[in-house]
DNA sequence: CTATTCACTTTCCAATATGGAAAGTCATAT
DNA sequence: ATATGACTTTCCATATTGGAAAGTGAATAG
């Protein structure tokens, strides 16, 4: 009921999630000011893409401080690195089902 | 100019598009019914990707007949191959440079 | 030889999605 | 008290995706 039959969590696809998420997926948590300029979009966009993860549990959100202004830290849950994975694999499953059918 | 910076190809994000340039990255070429079926879609939206990607040069439609009736064909094109396996590439790029920060 | 049927194509319409700009929030810093 | 910094939200405009329905052209069916 969640994901589409096919394995690939929907909001993995766009590309700016995708990255983000690769991102993430990668270190243990990312300043937004990071992701924002990694990802090449605006303030209002990663805020935006940053909340939707966040609203599945795919992502948690820390809001701490630094230089005594109140910065934004994003990591994936737990659940956000399975999910991920799975995505992966999904993807993974659909190129190599085309390999080897390419033999 | 084509693709945006980061490898992908933005046909390919979809993943209706990218099942079907997957599956047929592995055959010759398939047949409408075939690819419609697989992609779990009516035949007008298989109908309208397919156009799409022949519009770009990425998949060539061939129509011959089969019993009398007319069949249209889909095959990738050399030129959809390579772009597929930039795609291919860029996802596993990004994957990779996730996977080695996270070491 | 007109009517159907088959195999798509196109057109018509929502429903979403995506993105930036602008305005809004809420702590500091001045 | 005002201005900044660091996001958040709201407002729009554009684009995508998908199905239903109507349209097309070739090939039977009657």
């Amino acid at each position: 009921m969640t994901n589409p039959a096919n394995g690939l969590e929907p909001l993995f696809n766009a590309p700016t999630r995708l990255q983000i998420t690769a991102f993430l997926s990668g270190v243990a948590e990312a300043e937004f000011a990071v992701l924002r300029d990694m990802a090449g979009v605006s303030d209002s966009v990663l805020s935006k893409q940053l909340s939707a993860l966040s609203d599945v549990g795919l992502v948690e959100l820390r809001k701490s401080k630094l230089d005594g202004r109140q910065r934004t830290w994003a990591a994936l849950t737990r659940k956000g690195r399975k999910s991920f994975a799975a995505h992966v694999a999904a993807l993974q499953q659909l190129v190599q089902m085309a390999a080897r059918a390419a033999e």
